[in-house]
RNA sequence: GGGGCCGUAGCUCAAUUGGUUAGAGCACUGGACUGUCGAUCCAGAGGUUGCGGGUUCGAGCCCCGUCGGCCUCGCCA
């Protein structure tokens, strides 16, 4: 060890100590006679001051020294002077009184400084990544984060389960994201993909007997990028045997309880609430729903179809509906112009046809360009539904429910934000439960899985699995903080009558099946355990833990929203001899 | 694949309606200074305004294309 001590270490209690300390320059006040330096490791700060009692020489090192140089000094703890105590440090009640002194390895000139009060821009900093990760901040981040984990591991390995590491080259599955491939040099034209999840090997090992398992997995998926999704991310799998949805929620329930209370200082009470899928789309339009704040959807399609207004009466006539949310008290801060923004909003992003609104003015009379439109009778109505009170806005989509959902869904999150409805430090947690089985797919015209094709049905549903799929529930449970799917999971089909009814229903032939799943149709049918799990997006929970608003500040080494690391430059070409090697030939890219 | 925002000194930003030699703070280089802690003071250096084209007497500013970063719709079982 070149150093005795770390940076954030020393106290008033080591007055008197020889220490050597050793790491970054974070900042040199130079007095000419007399010169401080701000040494910084990712324990924290320590002063040390040179003078000419340290010798010529070392005060000419320490006059050269600069911003990022690496440094390692060796000297005696002091007391500071009377009153000059620094109360920003942990270690502002000391200093390091040098009497050696090395430059460890000189710095160039960096892009940014990990200091600095101005951000960079994300590209120099994803480019210099060391330099980023050597901010407060990141290091916050990345320390809570292997809190965290360690708190999973910990709390999973008291409950007995084990950690069991599943293949990270598998094969390409049908159905779901697209794949990461990787190609096989031995055999030819043939591919390995990277795992969008171990959900088949978890639930091979539930049929090994390996009844609770747990495992950090890496996972893939070749899809478009957003602020909370990576081409890469880290999963806490788990899965456990002879149990039922109840079980693994009240398994995560814990685990929660024991999250916030040790990295947050929270008190959860639990069990943590629960709505089915159907209720958060009705009352939130989403199956996330940010339950921080309230504004719930209100359903006004029963009066729209008392009403002549052609906006109101097409919409459902054409079997559509007429829901809103209303903002309390706040309509003075809503011009023309905003309302107009959030009509192209709505437009542009949610393929709505348009944004009917109300204003209750102080007087009760309304502000409105629907007010012309639609009957005195029906307004009056939709001021009792939606308990209006002078000082309010309203804010209405006509549309089929899917629009009226997403529409809405996505205003109740922008103004939300925007009138800063809630404590960004608030955190809450819930399940939504119960999602259909099943979704159509209006362009294949065919039915597709919404969560994946293991799912099992609850048991009430299995009769009319083949006679009304669309009114079938699954056994799943998706874990919403603050409104982002922070994890899901399902009760899996164990026998393999089932699993090939649900096959048949998604159009995946018996060939296709044996082909792709035969293993785990095997696997089924020799003693498969009822069994279920879930995965938690780790990234993700420690987003929402950090109070973070993107996932690439929680991961070491993020790639762009073009998926591309900007410090090694990946994905590169490779030599025409790997290629050979593998039998692949690359296409000309087409011209545009 | 679609929409939006951004790109000016190493960094963060400014630059009137399109108008003289593109500025500031920090960083950098040199100098002064023995109690600072974002030290201070003096001096200096630093620019293909992302790139390519166009409009114009004249473009950092307007138009088209392109590259890069971010947000978002689609996509993500």
């Amino acid at each position: 060890m070149l150093r005795s001590h770390t940076c954030g270490q020393l106290r008033s209690s080591d007055i008197g100590q020889q220490v050597t300390l050793c790491g970054w320059v974070d900042s040199t006040r130079d007095y000419g006679g007399m010169i401080f330096i701000d040494l910084r490791d990712r324990y924290g700060k320590t002063q040390v001051v040179v003078t000419p009692d340290s010798g010529d020489e070392n005060l000419e090192i320490a006059k050269r020294l600069r911003g990022e140089d690496v440094a390692l000094f060796t000297g005696t703890v002091a007391s500071r002077l009377e009153g000059k105590d620094n109360e920003k440090l942990a270690t502002g009640g000391i200093e390091v009184r040098a009497s050696r002194l090395q430059l460890l390895n000189r710095c160039k000139t960096p892009p940014f400084f990990p200091n600095q009060e101005e951000m960079p821009g994300e590209d120099l900093r994803l480019r210099y990544r060391y330099i980023d990760l050597r901010r407060e901040q990141m290091q916050r981040t990345l320390v809570l984060r292997s809190a965290i984990i360690k708190t999973m591991r910990d709390y999973f390995a008291d409950n007995d389960f084990i950690d069991v590491e599943t293949p990270i080259l598998g094969r390409s599955t049908p159905e779901g994201a697209r794949d990461y491939l990787v190609p096989s040099r031995v055999h030819w034209g043939h591919f390995f993909a990277l795992p969008q999840s171990p959900q088949l090997y978890k639930q091979i090992l539930m049929v090994a007997g390996y009844d609770r398992y747990v495992q950090i997995a890496r996972c893939f998926r070749d899809e478009d990028l957003r602020a909370d999704r990576q081409p890469e991310f880290t999963q806490l799998d788990m899965e456990m045997s002879f149990v039922d949805a109840e079980d693994v929620i009240g398994m995560i329930d814990g685990l929660m309880k024991k999250l916030a209370k040790e990295l947050l200082g929270l008190e959860l009470t639990l069990p943590l609430p629960r709505m089915t899928y159907d209720q958060a789309m009705e009352r939130y339009g989403s199956d996330a729903p940010d339950l921080r704040y309230g504004m719930q959807i209100v359903d006004c399609s029963d009066l729209a179809r008392q009403s002549e207004f052609r906006v109101f009466r097409g919409a459902v006539d054409a079997g559509g509906f007429v829901r809103g949310i209303k903002i309390d008290k706040r309509a003075d801060e809503f011009s023309r112009k905003r309302i107009d923004e959030l009509t192209e909003f709505v437009k542009h992003d949610f393929a709505a046809k348009g944004l009917a609104w109300f204003r209750v003015e102080p007087d009760g009379s309304l502000w409105s360009p629907i007010s012309k439109n639609v009957e005195p009778a029906v307004i009056e109505q939709l001021k009792t539904r939606f308990a209006c009170e002078p000082g309010d806005l309203v804010m209405l989509l006509a549309d089929n429910w899917e629009v009226t959902c997403k529409g809405l869904n996505g205003l109740r999150r922008r103004l939300a934000a925007e009138l800063k409805l809630f404590d960004p430090k608030q955190m809450h947690f819930s399940w939504v439960v119960e999602f259909p089985m099943f979704e159509h797919d209006a362009e294949e015209e065919r039915w597709v899985a919404m969560h994946h094709p293991f799912t099992a049905p609850r048991p009430q549903d299995l009769a009319q699995l083949k006679s009304d799929p669309q009114a079938c529930r699954a056994q799943a449970y998706d874990l919403i903080v603050n409104g982002y799917e922070a994890g899901g999971g399902t009760i899996r089909i164990h026998d393999s009558e089932t699993q090939q009814v649900v096959f048949d229903l998604l159009g995946i032939s018996p060939e296709m099946a044996k082909d792709r799943f035969g293993f785990l149709l095997d696997a089924l049918g020799y003693g498969a355990p009822p069994h279920g799990g879930i995965a938690l997006g780790i990234d993700r929970v420690v987003m929402l833990f950090a109070g973070l608003d993107n996932i690439r500040d929680c991961i070491a080494f993020p790639k762009t929203q073009r998926a591309m690391d900007l410090m090694t430059e990946a994905p590169g070409q490779v030599e025409t001899k790997q290629l050979h090697e593998l039998h692949i030939q690359v296409e000309t890219p087409p011209a545009k």
